[in-house]
DNA sequence: TTCCGGCTTGAACTAAGGTTCAAGTCAAAC
DNA sequence: GTTTGACTTGAACCTTAGTTCAAGCCGGAA
């Protein structure tokens, strides 16, 4: 059941080099050996998909690395990282927002659909008066 | 009402050194000089926000310089960026959920936790079956 | 007139996140 | 016993998105 690293990259999708560079870069335990190459355990192939999915949600190889540190410090990270994440689903919620009406607008530059504008005023004022 | 550069990076947040990058790499377009100085018009610090946001929801700078196109051929840009946006979004939620479970799971490595572990493989699995 | 702050330029540098390459090892197949 | 295919390494290279730097120009104040 253990395989190599060319297996691994396969069923993974993620290329051997960057499964390589993982591990030099502390985000991937560094597996045994079989006459020299790389053998990986069943599970190893969640773990790279669960570091993949929190690249796909903008974290940082080093950000990554962080959510695997020791329990009292990590409790911390986490905390902040989830705020972050929370920002970003705002962030995109925003360009989600500006890409569906560029989509029906019908101004030559839509960077200057004063529509565009207006929303991102109010974007820019937090609390719009008590 | 024209102003500098620095006053224009002041009040955006964006940096000078950046604008000037943006201007030259044809995502902002170039302003007039007076004595050799870019002055920039009113609306111009609209229009860096708007990059701005797009660029916070993950887009790079070739990606938002293509929404700038002519008409005909945006309306396909901005639909496949509408969908961009839309998988960024659930990446987003996924790593969210992850992180949740993660502040309140007792595992040495979280990535090693089975609720993780099934979490991943349902998302993995797009259709359950009918 | 000289000095200063703010601007100008091109070129070099940085950082992240890899990829590519050359040279070599290993095991299994032929 | 040699060839093949997948692996190994370190080093060099790449892209994106800027930042930093040196050298110089311009307008206003002292």
């Amino acid at each position: 059941m253990r395989m190599t690293i060319g297996r691994l990259a396969e069923i993974t999708g993620v290329p051997a080099s960057a499964i390589r560079y993982w591990e030099r870069h502390g985000l991937l335990p560094v597996p045994e050996r079989e006459g020299g190459q790389r053998r990986y355990p069943p599970g190893a192939a969640e773990r790279i998909t669960v570091l993949r999915t929190f690249q796909q949600a903008g974290l940082s190889l080093e950000e990554i690395r962080e959510l695997q540190r020791e329990q009292p410090r990590r409790q911390a990270v986490i905390r902040a990282k989830i705020a972050e994440v929370r920002q970003r689903m705002v962030d995109l919620d925003h360009a989600h927002e500006l890409l569906a009406h560029a989509l029906v607008c019908g101004e030559e530059d839509i960077v200057e659909c004063p529509k565009f504008r207006r929303q991102m005023a109010q974007w820019q004022a937090p609390d719009p008066a008590p």
